[in-house]
DNA sequence: TGTACATCAGTGAACGCGCGTTCACTGATGTAC
DNA sequence: TGTACATCAGTGAACGCGCGTTCACTGATGTAC
């Protein structure tokens, strides 16, 4: 009966389903840890969330703060993915795009939750702070080499003011502080191309084409 | 015996003591609840780094969320204070002022994890998010009175790009997000004029002195 | 293919513990005469 | 000033409760022959 799933059966059907029982914990524990903070969140709830047993949980992960970790670097290596699939070629479409990422996160409650529950982590465990600090470096990195390319053509009343890696910097603090303020203020508030149009200022570089409107069609 | 503390007796014994206790307990919550943040936060600890009883906590404080909103109320206070002291008549010492705010807000532990806990309960607790709207709202209004000033002055292109009040957004998000960077990255990585040099940037104000040393001497 | 045994993901009741809150009590302070 | 009583800030043991974690158990899946 090697019929369906088959594929030289990669993983054992028991394999499998634990494999699927963990990422339902993780996804679990990303909602109830947004929701309810690390403190808080009950390792009752995260499983019931998921639809198993709370030992079940203790099969996956040693402890509750073994899973929280393990959710971070989950996440991690998702933001950092949705982070690299920024850039483009037209600036327009990465200015447009980093507009959208401002926005999504911000107007994603468990995703502006879960960010600021982790800041805090780190703040308050020292040894999981270099985690997070490395995260933003590597992305920090990357924008750093998207800068670079085009250093040399910036104003140079720019580039007399700061430095490329502390206009890097800037640019991050401007994300996380747009992200905080539009949860707060609202959108109205603090429009969604409100970032890359201070990016431009920054950069002096001329505002972007009003409508970025991509190649896919559809209304 | 009416002798010392006279000054026509504005509070009898008792009251004086009390308030002291009721001073006491917020100052003990506010290192407690930075430290834990608000849900492991424990009223005993709170009660004990006071140097009073949990009973007492309860003479004081409805119940912790009393106590935590009550304290939240002052440290908006001390906030509004603490900024609307920015302002300086030398738009130099204006921005030295603020990149102090950011160091001394970013470099203490304590004030920028509370920050933190703050804006998470009140993204938690929609019925308290409206204070903390407004609190930003009269801050900005603050900056944005200050701005409108010199609004006339502004660079056409700065102009034409962001309205007033999204400027003063844009400077509030800078700020938040270069304490949460300052914290994680370290001061070498976030300098402490970095925030002015931005602004100034944006604004396409000249960069200001290096040494913008105030009046008062002393090494 | 069929049978016997081994493995191990998942279960859920039970545990010990620390929590927020209560309340009968204490004693210094305040008030009345 | 002195005395008798009232007030009330502060105490701390006791409460009921929900938590993280454990563990003996179950049964589907995997393996050996």
């Amino acid at each position: 009966m090697t019929e369906s799933g088959g594929v030289q059966a990669p993983l054992g059907r028991r394999a499998a389903t634990k494999a699927r029982t963990r990422e339902s914990l993780l996804d679990a524990a990303r909602r109830v840890f947004a929701e309810r903070g690390y403190g808080p969140a009950s390792v009752e709830e995260i499983a019931r969330t998921a639809g198993v047993s709370v030992g079940s949980v203790y099969v996956h992960f040693a402890s509750k703060e073994a899973l929280f970790t393990a959710l971070v670097e989950a996440q991690t290596s998702a933001d950092a993915a949705a982070k690299a699939a920024i850039v483009h070629d037209d600036p327009d479409e990465t200015f447009a795009a980093l507009d959208r990422l401002v926005a999504d996160v911000a107007d994603s409650r468990e995703e502006a939750l879960l960010d600021a529950e982790v800041w805090l982590y780190a703040v308050r465990h020292p040894e999981f702070a270099g985690r997070l600090a490395e995260h933003e470096v590597r992305l920090a990195r990357l924008a750093g080499e998207q800068l670079s390319r085009d250093w040399d053509d910036l104003d140079p009343a720019v580039r007399d003011a700061v430095r490329d890696d502390e206009l890097v910097v800037a640019a991050a603090a401007l994300y996380h502080g747009m992200i905080r303020l539009r949860r707060v203020l609202g959108e109205d508030a603090v429009p969604s191309d409100l970032y890359s149009r201070v990016l431009r200022l920054i950069l002096r570089l001329p505002p972007g084409r009003t409508d970025p409107s991509p190649g896919t069609a559809a209304p």
